[in-house]
DNA sequence: GCATTACCTAGCCACATGGCTAACCAACTC
DNA sequence: GAGTTGGTTAGCCATGTGGCTAGGTAATGC
């Protein structure tokens, strides 16, 4: 397996990765901004931000002595798009039987 | 923390979770049902629904020896919801870098 | 009423995860 | 060129996760 969705919605169950994904939507920024609000040692952040560029969820380039990362909007997309997948099917099912009641209700009646 | 998402996107993180609620949109189902398509023991699996059921994405209920579980929607809606602000913002913000640049180009112009 | 079915509990194991410190390197700054 | 800054590597630790087997219990079927 090891599908896209596996990286992606484990790198999402994280708090910290989560609020730097959120931080990341107002533009790119330098990894000591990033860090600075998470009260944990430099080395364990830099361990979420590999896991978010492993799930393809960030980029990052270095320019001499500062890495500077960015959002990649598309796996926030297909993420999105399975979720409403499901729950589409999921609504379509309620659709269908609320009919299949009426229908039944309607002959019962007849 | 222990946010909601959290338990959320840890239980979606894995394939046979995933498969389960994917099943679940058509329909309620008993453990074996469930059980069925995948090739590993019983109470593996049994701990995987244990945690879709802790993170409120399913609800069963027992009637004689047969346990029915149903998808649970709601915290679907919300993650796509999460999901869907962060990519708003982060197209809404490529708007506006988009909106400057033009102003700029049209200022060097005149 | 004995056997089967459907699920549950307990307990074990290997590996992943999230945290830390220590020590290091390379690039700026003064 | 010595010191500071920004990031990196290595290595340790506790806990969590996903897998297993063995054994149990309560309904149901024959």
């Amino acid at each position: 397996m090891a599908n896209q969705l596996d990286s992606f919605f484990a790198a999402m169950a994280d708090p910290t990765r989560r609020a730097v994904i959120e931080r990341l939507t107002d533009g790119p920024a330098p990894v000591s901004d990033l860090h600075a609000p998470h009260d944990i040692a430099l080395p364990t952040f830099l361990k979420h931000l590999k896991k978010l560029e492993a799930a393809g969820l960030v980029r990052s380039e270095k320019a001499g002595r500062v890495r500077t990362v960015h959002i990649e909007a598309a796996p926030l997309k297909a993420a999105e798009d399975w979720l409403h997948r499901q729950r589409r099917a999921w609504e379509g099912r309620l659709d269908r039987l609320d009919a299949l009641v009426r229908r039944m209700e309607q002959e019962t009646r007849e």
